[in-house]
DNA sequence: GTTACATAGATGTATCTACATATATTAGAT
DNA sequence: ATCTAATATATGTAGATACATCTATGTAAC
């Protein structure tokens, strides 16, 4: 759908502009289709996140603040995302031996199955929802990784 | 910065998968950078959407309903950002005389005003951190309007 | 070793998001 | 006219976001 039916408005002062707000909202698609897979194992999607980069480790703890740097919305709170996957046994804590103020997380095996399920049940419907051929997606990175605030 | 620095992450099953997490980093990057700017006028992101679509119409006024459809994040409680603009005495609530359940909104002088002084702080930083050319904006856009869930 | 500073993570808080439910009003069927 | 369903908005609530502050530990200078 194109993005002046998403949000029905008509004409935008300069393809730049239109790019701004369609990248908001395409995010916003994403995100609200991942989430909505993610509600019946419980889980949201920066736990979700956070299961698939301790994932990139494992069987390898990692420590909070490495965690941090490979999320994507860099304003998450590790700690408490933690927290909370922590109560449901899918991760589990443990500080440091090298320097005590560091915690280490690691997955448990419970983890491990339901990060296994509910990818299974994510990926398919997030990837085919994009609608792009591979040399599209290509062309679509290679001018989003322009993008930045005044680096 | 590439992705692939930004989540320190360096390999993607496909450049598809790339795409989705490459959307959801630049909308954080842009809607942080927005939101950043518009601090200092006391405004957050969805309240200066708002604003800015009571604009569109000025000065006729707009239904609630109407302001919903045009906003990006159609999750958006609209009745609430208009609660926090009405405290500010930047918008006007009045029952419409056509349907008494309808609400209409419109911008105060304030408004309009505060709108003015937002946008002129928002808008050059937000275009120019695309760092893009309008040629390639409009392939950005192309692609991006291709995106949907199972439409 | 003691002081000063830096770092890692946890905690506190106001606001926002997503969604469910409630209230008021209108439209439609009988 | 009255009951039922639909619509428009408002309100309630759990959890998430963004950011400030706190606590514990480590590092380095003296």
């Amino acid at each position: 759908m194109k993005l002046e039916q998403a949000i029905q408005t008509s004409k935008f002062s300069s393809d730049k502009h239109k790019a701004v707000l369609n990248i908001l909202y395409r995010a916003w698609m994403v995100k609200t289709t991942i989430s909505r897979e993610l509600r019946p194992f419980g889980l949201s999607h920066e736990q979700y996140n956070v299961l698939r980069i301790l994932k990139g480790s494992y069987p390898q703890a990692m420590r909070v603040k490495d965690i941090a740097v490979r999320l994507i919305e860099k304003s998450s709170n590790v700690p408490r995302i933690i927290d909370k996957l922590e109560e449901k046994k899918m991760v589990q804590r443990l500080v440091s031996p090298e320097d005590n103020r560091e915690t280490l997380i690691n997955l448990t095996t419970a983890g491990t199955k339901l990060l296994e399920s509910s990818t299974r049940s994510v990926q398919p419907n997030t990837i085919q929802s994009l609608q792009l051929t591979e040399k599209e997606a290509a062309v679509l990175n290679r001018l989003l990784d322009k993008i930045g605030a005044g680096e």
